[in-house]
RNA sequence: GCAGCUGUGGUAUAGUCUGGUUAUUACUUGGGCCUUCCAAGCCUACAACCCGGGUUCGAAUCCCGGCAGCUGCACCA
């Protein structure tokens, strides 16, 4: 684990490069070079693969710009903010609740900006360094904010995570999986946070790319039908338990996980290995890794469960990389209520349940009479009424004989006005909002991990760095050269490079320097396959296919290198 | 966002304190020679003073502002 020498040629191969720099650059972004831009499409390809072709999830692909109303509904808008303020006279922007805390010594966190501008006024608290007075407090929102249309007057935000562009087509996506539960829809793309100050290179971008899958649960039934398969993997937990009172990291299997409920369900833990079974495929091992529950303070306020996977850095320390959470039916909930839509589904019963219960209508022949032009509000009511509701009602009737309706107006009700029945009811089903469980990856983090622990370096006469990459996202998987540069032999290679490429294989070709040089140029960015050209490929139409990692050569015949590449990146 | 330190070809650096020649050296990269399988050697070429302003006859060097990086603080729903 070297981050000064795996960042160093990360740049100078074409993973990584810093943004806009030819203009001084600006924090908070990465440009990804031709090298980074393959290898970060080969791992989302690679998420693809496990999340929709593995799990039987479906993509979508939603707008990264949205209207205010959605992240008004996901709590974006209000609580994704710092409360900011201003010295009138020397310009310093200060973080308000801070210099609130610090001047009267009480934590703020939870007032509003007006409570905080009163305590400024009655504290008469000045700007830390000039002393000068200080604006009124206004919310710095961590959103970039932007206009839609021309008018200027439609709000919209960049996405601060991908995940609310699933839950808004929660009724579409419903209806597509046949409105039946569980399913899952994933999304790979950017989210944007205007960070204050990100300074921890592509740990912390303003611009970054998550993939997310959403997978809708019913509540009652969080059992994964593959759970039997992964009982015995062992899952190495860092839970609350843990954290709090000290202990070694939980060696257990899946299956103990479950039954001594260190993690909540099934499905959570299912997720967890799936992550874990991502991330070694990727060439990150169990040494550096950490998979940690959030401490009941640190949960989001939605979240019934949550666990970090961490991964092990010597820059930055431990880097969250995935998040694993069970969301509950909070952002459902909250998107029915702002948007005044059913977002639940439709759970029929195995069998028909009877409920026995009472019932309230209208005795139709005095009720007309007495209410007249009023009786069918009042009828409204009456029907709308809870269940809870009608036993309060048939109880109060009983005792005290009337009963008191305020609505535009005071209407008495008789016990004769109402009919009450007991009836058994055949109920076949509920409407019931689903929960959710959310792996969220952040796709930046997990390139730089990969990069990180990909890369090794050997003594071997002079220094040799290079990345090992897992043969299924290496970005060059092929290296053609011809041993020397003479007697047609380059020709030769470009002549293979050419099939091997229309072949569909991504193909470098190579002539300058010599032989070894060039093995070690390509070993540097982890191709797996070298292919060398030599005088015998002019009479046997052989060449030799080299394995990066065993350095072992054979000779394979021109027209089943296809065959035989193939093989070797498996 | 605050404080401190730093910024020279692709990389690593000399020069900065004490202003003054064509900005040092090595590696890398491109072209060539040589070379029969893992960074050999030789020739050659490309390539830099973070940006902007100021002081000065003259600024990589001194001053101011900005940007970026590192460290600490703060932040990270």
């Amino acid at each position: 684990m070297n981050h000064e020498k795996m960042f160093n040629i990360a740049r100078k191969r074409g993973f990584l490069w810093p943004s806009f720099e030819i203009y001084s650059g600006v924090s908070g972004f990465t440009d990804y070079g031709p090298l980074g831009a393959s290898l970060k499409n080969n791992i989302m390809q690679k998420w693809r693969k496990q999340y929709i072709a593995g799990e039987g999830f479906h993509e979508i692909e939603g707008p990264t710009v949205m209207p205010k109303e959605v992240l008004k509904a996901s709590g974006h808008v209000d609580n994704f903010t710092d409360p900011m303020t201003k010295c009138l006279s020397c310009g310093e922007v200060f973080r308000a609740d801070h210099i609130i805390e610090e001047a009267i010594g009480e934590d703020v966190e939870s007032l509003e900006n007006s409570e905080m501008d009163e305590i400024v006024k009655e504290n008469n608290i000045k700007c830390p360094s000039c002393g000068g007075d200080l604006a009124n407090i206004w919310n710095y929102n961590l959103m970039f904010k932007t206009e839609i249309g021309a008018k200027g007057d439609k709000v919209g935000y960049m996405r601060p995570e991908t995940a609310q562009g699933i839950f808004i087509l929660f009724k579409r996506l419903s209806r597509f999986f046949k409105n039946k539960l569980p399913f899952g829809a994933v999304q790979l793309g950017k989210a944007y946070r205007n960070e204050i100050s990100p300074r921890q290179g592509v740990i912390r971008l303003r611009e970054f790319t998550q993939a997310e899958a959403e997978i809708f649960l019913d509540p009652e039934d969080k059992t994964h039908p593959k759970f039997k398969q992964i009982a015995d993997e062992i899952l190495y937990l860092s839970s609350q338990d843990v954290q709090m009172n000290d202990k070694e990291t939980l060696e257990i299997t899946a299956q103990e996980a479950l039954d001594q409920g260190v993690v909540s369900s099934e499905t959570l833990i299912y997720q967890l290995y799936l992550a874990r079974k991502f991330l070694k495929e990727l060439g990150i091992p169990d040494e550096v890794l950490r998979f940690r529950q959030h401490l009941p303070g640190e949960m989001a306020h939605y979240a019934l469960d949550c666990w970090d996977v961490e991964c092990l850095t010597d820059q930055y320390g431990w880097v969250e990389i995935i998040g694993i959470a069970d969301r509950g039916n909070y952002d459902l909930t909250a998107h029915s209520q702002f948007s005044n839509e059913e977002l639940s589904i439709y759970m029929e019963y195995d069998e028909p349940k009877l409920v026995s219960k009472t019932i309230v209508k209208p005795n139709l022949k005095l009720f007309g009479p007495a209410f007249k032009g009023d009786s069918p509000k009042i009828k409204t009511y009456i029907e709308n009424l809870s269940d809870d509701e009608v036993l309060a009602l048939k109880e109060q009737i009983e005792s005290e004989g009337k009963f008191i309706l305020e609505l535009d107006n005071t209407f008495e009700i008789l016990k004769d006005h109402l009919i009450f029945e007991d009836v058994e009811e055949e109920v076949k089903g509920e409407r019931i909002i689903p929960h959710v469980i959310e792996p969220s990856f952040g796709i930046d983090r997990i390139l730089y991990c990969t990069l990180l622990h990909s890369f090794k370096t050997e003594e071997d006469g002079f220094e040799k760095e290079y990345f090992k990459f897992a043969k299924e996202i290496a970005p060059i998987q092929v290296s053609v050269f011809p041993l020397m540069n003479k007697e047609g032999l380059g020709e030769i290679a470009i002549d293979i490079t050419h099939k091997l490429r229309e072949a569909g294989f991504t193909v470098d070709n190579d002539t300058s320097g010599t032989i070894g040089k060039r093995y070690a140029r390509a070993d540097e960015v982890g191709v797996p396959i070298a292919i060398t050209v030599d005088f015998d490929t002019k009479e046997d139409n052989t060449v030799t296919i080299r394995d990066r990692d065993t350095e072992e050569q054979e000779r394979v015949q021109i027209e089943d290198l296809k065959e035989v590449i193939e093989a070797k990146l498996q």
